[in-house]
DNA sequence: CCAAAAGTGTTCATGGTACACCCATGT
DNA sequence: ACATGGGTGTACCATGAACACTTTTGG
């Protein structure tokens, strides 16, 4: 390649921006920051950030997860959606926005640290208008979403270490977006053997009537994913 | 932004590699190319090209295909993989490769152009030591192949207008990388009813007994697939 | 007459879906 | 006493998997 060339292509930027869809035992929503300055200051945005010509994207996302919401790298869930790539997508220049989704199970220290931040959370399914083709990038999430809940446990991601079957599948009709029969919904979750019962019920005091508590059984995971397995729904 | 971090940011240059895959009615096969200068010269490559800052990479990839096989638009399968982000996967400095796959059915004219540009067909289970990323990304291209043919009829993308039953089975079985029954495959087919009887059959010559050919109802799977229809297998 | 490929049904196991009532507790 | 949410079992249907023989025809 000729220098005149590499003038002429290495001109383009390259951001990440992040659906993060967080779930706090009730309600599943995703976070979008007001921006502060132009283009489209004012605007609603999903988070993201630039990355520089030596560093990784992937690394950029977890600078991002750690600065906006102080994550637990262990709990979270990350994966690539795919490339933005429109040519007037950003009116500084060509921008090129690889975007991931994240998936979080939401804590008082992450809703402080986010309400510091300026965060603010938005109903799975009333989303508003977005900067940028940030609309578009959420749609696709959701999408991706939906369909990896179907085949891999990653609903777990969004829950805390004990959780009710109740707030399970509040989760999963809320990534699903239908409603499901609660007797054909334990069946299959207790069929799948993920899931491990921890002996301990919720209080007393918040509820009319205790409930049991589980834990998502990883070791077992890591085996049955290994020959492919594929979840439920 | 300052004029400083547009200098810093907008450095990275933008390609798009293309996993071709091409089935003849027996072989499913990729097509690469060797590399004619550096970096890599003699290499095996992924077809792609460099993306200009006005131009979009669904009309590079467009191009591309027309330069290289001089396809059929409408015969065609064609989706974003994702990008490939590494720092380093290339040594003229960053390049993000937003990769492609698509899906044709091969045909004398286009083996001949593939013959005249010097591309080379290398059989989908053995391909051979490619340079940059891009086994990896012919990794990821054969693994989200795999989920498609599961899910949609994209392997009609892959045959010509008529077929015989056991030409579809046998791509199906190269794609999902093992055997199927071929009274469970017939059942399946025909139960979908996407495929139709042309009253056509295969050349009495070329076989010991003749075939029925069928050809694929577009139509219906327009209607079905408004429904979030899922194909089989 | 034999090798090669086309074509054809049944049985069984599994998993999905539909569906209704009792229990414990707080107000 | 009643409202709220937790917890439980059965019957039917659709789909997937396993499995073997007959037909045609070219060599």
């Amino acid at each position: 390649m000729t220098d005149e060339e590499k003038a002429k292509y290495f001109q383009v930027a390259l951001c990440s921006s992040l659906v993060l869809f967080g779930f706090d035992g009730e309600d599943l929503k995703i976070l979008v920051y007001r921006k502060l300055n132009d283009p489209f200051k004012g605007g609603l945005v999903l988070p993201g950030k630039f990355i520089g010509v030596t560093d990784s994207n992937d690394q950029a996302i977890h600078e991002l997860l750690i600065e906006k919401i102080a994550y637990d790298e262990h709990q979270t869930y990350i994966e690539q959606l795919k490339a933005f790539t429109k040519v007037f997508r950003n009116p500084l220049g060509r921008v090129i926005n690889v975007a991931y989704y994240a998936l979080v199970k939401l804590t008082p220290q992450i809703e402080e640290k986010v309400k510091a931040q300026g965060g603010e959370w938005y109903a799975y399914d009333r989303i508003p208008d977005l900067a940028f083709d940030h609309n578009e990038i959420v749609q696709y999430a959701k999408e991706r979403v939906k369909r990896r809940v179907k085949r891999r446990p990653v609903g777990f991601n969004l829950l805390g270490d004990e959780f009710t079957i109740a707030q399970l599948q509040s989760l999963y009709e809320k990534a699903l977006n239908r409603e499901l029969d609660k007797r054909n919904f334990r069946k299959k979750i207790f069929n799948s053997n993920l899931i491990i019962e921890t002996g301990n019920t919720t209080d007393p005091k918040q509820h009319r009537k205790v409930s049991k508590l589980y834990r998502f059984d990883e070791e077992k995971y890591e085996k049955l994913s290994l020959k492919g397995y594929d979840f439920l729904f």
